[in-house]
DNA sequence: TATTGTTATACTCTATAACTATA
DNA sequence: TATAGTTATAGAGTATAACAATA
């Protein structure tokens, strides 16, 4: 499995990480945790500072009447971890609940006009970040890279 | 922003997540989540119950000697929260603290036989999941995802 | 004075159990 | 009986501050 010979050297100058490249949890993992650190730095001024809580927000402007359900069914989060989230954007003015049609156990959550017009302004830096973030690769490699991701997780 | 019209329907049957679809970090982060669970189940037999733990044992086998200094910056992990995981590997033979030749304030860290034997057949493990786990990807597709990948964050 | 390794501790994120109201 | 939403709480992961030993 090694990639190359070692040395009785006590002392490591230059770390291999040859392997663990290997590993698409390992790439993945240090790649979303490089990107969201530069996402959440940027979302600081749209009060936004958790990945979930953009997530969730997006998701209702996206989605106006989705249940919390639906968004923890999505989002691969559990609905205690939820209440949290959707108590915080309601409290801030940017969602509301309304009675769901069909299901009187169930909330529809839906954007209030200043919750669409935050998410257009943090969509668009989210979208600019994308560009900045990717420097190093080309539209089309971006776009390969989108697809190869959800290929493995979809 | 939006891609497609919203109707005024309160109700949400088919949630649309094509926004949060198009971001690098949206992606990465779901596919890392997707892949390391599946991953941490089949380390349990080895008893590696996070990835770090297994980064760790793994660097060591590659890197006989390195301090957690060096395992710390390569990780992108703080120094108190390395220091759980060096001893759990420690307590269970896997590697073992020797002096540093150059500097008496670090510990070299070393694998044990054990510990060789035992990562052996956890990356060998570790690679068959990648098979596994990217089935729908050819050889061709996995090659670029980790180039893309490791573009973007190293 | 700066760095390695460590302890103690706080904060965030995620997970489980149990409850209510409705289906 | 099952499900949506909620509360309380436990656990894991990650963060900062401060210290001893060595550079």
């Amino acid at each position: 499995m090694a990639t190359q010979q070692k040395t009785s050297d006590p002392s490591v100058d230059r770390v291999d990480t040859s392997f663990l490249e290997t590993l698409i949890g390992y790439n993945a993992r240090r790649t979303a945790l490089a990107v969201i650190d530069v996402f959440l730095q940027r979302m600081v001024v749209h009060d936004f500072h958790s990945v979930v809580d953009f997530s969730v927000a997006s998701l209702i402007v996206h989605n106006p009447g989705i249940t919390s359900r639906q968004l923890c069914s999505v989002l691969g989060i559990l609905p205690p971890n939820l209440v949290g989230v959707v108590n915080g954007l309601e409290k801030r003015g940017l969602i509301q609940r309304r009675p769901h049609p069909n299901d009187g156990r169930a909330m529809g959550l839906h954007p209030t006009p200043e919750g669409l017009k935050l998410m257009e302004q943090a969509e668009n830096d989210a979208a600019q970040l994308e560009v900045d973030v990717a420097s190093r690769l080309t539209a089309t490699e971006r776009k390969t890279l989108m697809r190869l991701l959800q290929k493995v997780y979809l």
